[in-house]
RNA sequence: GGCGGCUUGGCCAAGUGGUAAGGCAUCGGCCUGCAAAGCCGACAUUCUCCAGUUCAAAUCUGGAAGCCGCCUCCA
């Protein structure tokens, strides 16, 4: 089965055909660095990660810029307010923005360009559409972008120039040609970033940085690009204006974007104050049980973050380590070569517009299959069943590689969860240990009221007891 | 006002016109001294509602209701 894409261009899913064979250019917007970034940011960066490392897999040579916006209005204002100059600022949280990244195991793009790097190419980029007409310079060092220049504007969100025209909400600035017109150019004021250009000192505008930027890494048309659901429109839309203005073809061949996080069923937005960031997610929960959490729904649908999603999130991913564990307890051979039933059911729900969430349910489903046979056999199938189990063992750890989730190795995966759950709970695992002891001593004497007295004592503070054929085991719940 | 999306069991969630994946929770059972974990079984005659197309509709068409997003900085 070939790859299918939803496109937002068309609103369809389309069969994805690269422009070069075997080759991929992928653009992604990435973050205004002025501030930390938040869940909603990660859910684009793992999504578009998830993607480039399928793209990759499918055997393409996948160039994947994904741009820092480094000079801005909200960059300005934050510098003027704190006293901080804006580059301390862009590279504070550039450096953030990497680090919680890493931490969320996303590969790092092949490019990953600033604007204030490419002022000299951005220039070049409005000079041209200048010189093409499709652009003007007015009084006082602004240049606009001419909507009326650009037959096909609207062509990506579905709007049409008129009527926004008739509802526009912006008040209209009189030195446009036309209300919807955009900025390229701005002249800097007094202690603001700035550069040097033909029409004066000044900075750019927000759309022009991705056309002149992509242009420079991909060339006039490219593959995919990509941005949350809010970059549609305008600056998406202003993208293709300004590229296809100048260079006359196909900008982009697929629009890909991404979905909301809610916050317990609200937007995310500064007057409800919910703003939830990534750093304060990963204080409470591992990098794995947020990836897992945001590949949990397809990625263009809302997906809402709360305390019980989450909760719950962490337990399936306890169910999957419990059973690789339990595989690797075995005397099994897990090795293997080749790819089994339930990579190919993976490969088809990837393939059909990266259905992460389908591809989850493939696991589980696999999962569940799996102890079914290790129980049935009291842990030694017969040869059959012990291909069976190495295979979807195998295929569990490829899934891994696209994923990014259930890379570790159990044992540490779980004695990891322990340690954090005893230090989070200020638990002294000598007094458990000993505890466990008087329990056993309990239990042999046949004291059960003893014995229970003990477990329960355990379990007010939340550490559950379980009896093995190994002795008792304990972990945090 | 313009454009787009969503509505599937208690909750989360896949779903490709062919007879409802999966997770969490719940209830029985196996196991256990009793539990826990794991396993087995049960759990949507039905997919917001109405009408239509079809041999066949959660899936297609039309209409209604509710919810949400974008149109202003926003992932």
């Amino acid at each position: 089965m070939s790859l299918n894409v939803y496109n937002t261009l068309s609103g369809k899913k389309e069969v994805f055909v690269p422009i070069h064979e075997g080759k991929v250019g992928m653009y992604v917007c990435g973050p205004t660095v002025y501030d930390t970034s938040h869940i909603g940011h990660a859910r684009s960066v793992v999504v578009f990660d998830m993607i480039y490392r399928w793209l990759t897999r499918l055997n393409y040579t996948v160039t994947y810029v994904r741009n820092f916006t480094d000079v801005d209005d909200k960059i300005i204002k934050k510098s003027n307010e704190t006293g901080d100059s804006c580059t301390t600022i862009t590279e504070k949280y550039i450096d953030e923005f990497h680090n919680e990244m890493d931490a969320l195991n996303v590969l790092r793009p092949t490019m990953a360009p600033k604007a204030t790097e490419h002022i000299r190419h951005i220039i070049e980029f409005i000079q041209m559409l200048i010189s093409k007409g499709k652009a003007y310079h007015v009084e006082g060092g602004d240049v606009y972008f001419s909507i009326d220049s650009f037959g096909e504007y609207g062509k990506l969100s579905g709007r049409n120039p008129d009527d926004m025209r008739a509802g526009a909400r912006i008040a209209v600035d009189e030195k446009k040609q036309s209300p919807l017109d955009f900025t390229l150019w701005k002249p800097a004021k007094q202690g603001e970033p700035s550069w040097e250009s033909p029409w004066g000192k000044g900075r750019p505008g927000w759309h022009i940085e991705c056309s002149a930027m992509s242009y420079e890494y991909l060339g006039e048309s490219f593959d995919i690009h990509g941005g949350g659901k809010d970059l549609i429109f305008p600056h998406h839309e202003n993208e293709i204006a300004q590229s296809e203005a100048i260079f006359g073809c196909q900008f982009v061949k697929y629009w890909i974007h991404n979905g909301f996080v809610d916050i317990n069923n609200e937007k995310m937005s500064k007057s409800l104050g919910n703003f939830t960031m990534i750093k304060e997610v990963l204080a409470n929960y591992s990098p794995e049980v947020i990836r897992l959490f945001l590949l949990s729904k397809h990625y263009r649908s809302p997906i809402d973050y709360n305390e019980d999603s989450m909760q719950e999130i962490s337990l399936g991913l306890d169910r999957i380590y419990a059973f690789l564990e339990r595989l690797e307890g075995t005397n099994m051979v897990l090795e293997t070569e080749t790819l089994g039933a339930l990579w190919e059911g993976f490969a088809e729900a990837m393939n059909d517009d990266f259905n992460s969430a389908k591809a989850l349910g493939l696991v589980f489903e696999a999962v569940k299959k799996g102890n079914k046979l290790l129980d049935r056999t009291h842990n030694a199938p017969e040869p059959k069943g012990c291909e069976t189990l190495a295979q979807v063992y195998a295929d569990i750890r490829s899934i891994s590689g696209i994923l990014g989730i259930f890379l570790k190795d159990p044992t540490e995966y779980f004695k990891t969860k322990k340690a954090k759950g005893v230090a989070d709970m200020a638990i002294d695992p000598a007094m458990v240990e000993d505890l466990i002891v008087q329990r056993a001593t309990a239990r042999r004497e046949k004291n059960f009221a003893r014995a229970d007295e003990i477990r329960d004592q355990l379990q007010a503070m939340k550490i559950v007891l379980e009896d093995g054929p190994q002795g008792t085991i304990w972990r945090v719940e």
